[in-house]
DNA sequence: GTCTATAACCCGATAGAC
DNA sequence: GTCTATCGGGTTATAGAC
């Protein structure tokens, strides 16, 4: 805040930013070309470069935006500052709050996955590796509850990466699934479809029997 | 059983087969070049045209071989050849049944993943359309269960999506998951760790309440 | 069945004009 | 900030010798 903003540049800039977001996430890394990205903005291959020097440092900058905001968003659910909300409500806040970024955000889930894929190359860093802090937390977090009687007791990793997979593969599949059940994965009603499901499948799955 | 193998031409072409297999599961279609995989067998590129006329009928051979595998696979396991076991052991045999092929062959389940994410454009089918069948035959499977009160109720539909997910990702994901959690995810104790779980797991979510 | 040679194309990246 | 021109390297694919 403060000082004015170059709207001629930065536009510029957003828009390679949004073009790449979207060929990276459907073609992948090696399968897009920085002639695809300068042809969507409508600039030359050359002009593009100017504004990020590889295609290496354009592809981070893509992800690195999305990921911050994404880190943001799920720390500020997973942090203690409501601390009345019962176990269960931490969770179902918790898939709630990735499911909306999920959604708002396919491509950058599509991202993830080829990251996931791949064995974190192009990026500057290990993705499961900065997740690991986020896992952790949560393994205390469930294992607590489940020595407290709160959840059914199940193996607190396996179940994260239950959660991990069952989510995120919706979002990052989306034209295998559109194909799969015939219908758009990304419309409203299909949505709160998905998204009901799933709170209901892991909370019986972490509800204690009787 | 019958004639012969002519095991110097066929060890060619399999080995083709084999190293193909392993550069497209690890680096995508686009990230594999034919250059390499002819490297790997130790041939020219050239002399590996003429096993298999362009890269795309090399792609598809390979696939192919592994998917028509997996379906008998599982169609072995889904037909009603064994009418005497209750639901859920059929569901326990079909997820075992299925976890073990994946276990197998990690290199085809990180290819599946790669076209469910691509959209399958290499691929001369759809896969999800492909896999439409034994998702229909399931769904059925699980609403009359479901309807007779021995599963717990749940969106069939969603139920299959979310198992879908969480078994695939566990195997398509391997180089992240190893640094999530820090172990090797196809170590045998690891193995059984997780089958057991995701078994568990589904059937703690399937249980009808008392 | 494997090889050499070559065609035709696309890639990322750099240098320099305007 | 965008452009043209060019470099060096990669790709798939074809033709033809052995």
């Amino acid at each position: 805040m403060g000082s004015d903003v170059d709207l001629t540049t930065s536009s510029t800039r957003d828009a390679i930013l949004q073009a790449a977001l979207q060929a990276f996430a459907s073609q992948g890394y090696a399968g897009t070309s920085l002639n695809e990205i300068a042809e969507i903005v409508g600039i030359r291959r050359q002009s593009l470069l100017h504004h990020f020097p590889t295609k290496e440092t354009l592809y981070r900058q893509v992800f690195a935006k999305r990921l911050s905001e994404w880190f943001v968003d799920m720390e500020g659910v997973t942090s203690d500052h409501e601390p009345d909300l019962t176990p269960w409500e931490r969770v179902a806040r918790t898939i709630a709050t990735g499911f909306r970024f999920f959604q708002e955000n396919p491509d950058f889930v599509r991202m993830v996955r080829r990251e996931a894929l791949d064995g974190a190359d192009h990026l500057g860093f290990d993705l499961g590796t900065a997740l690991r802090p986020m896992m952790d937390r949560s393994i205390v977090f469930f294992s607590r509850e489940m020595d407290n009687g709160v959840f059914r007791r199940h193996d607190p990793e396996q179940l994260l990466l239950t959660g991990y997979g069952a989510l995120l593969s919706y979002f990052s599949d989306l034209p295998f699934i559109e194909s799969l059940i015939g219908r758009d994965p990304l419309a409203n009603d299909e949505l709160e479809r998905r998204l009901d499901h799933f709170q209901t499948f892991i909370r019986a799955a972490l509800t204690p029997t009787v």
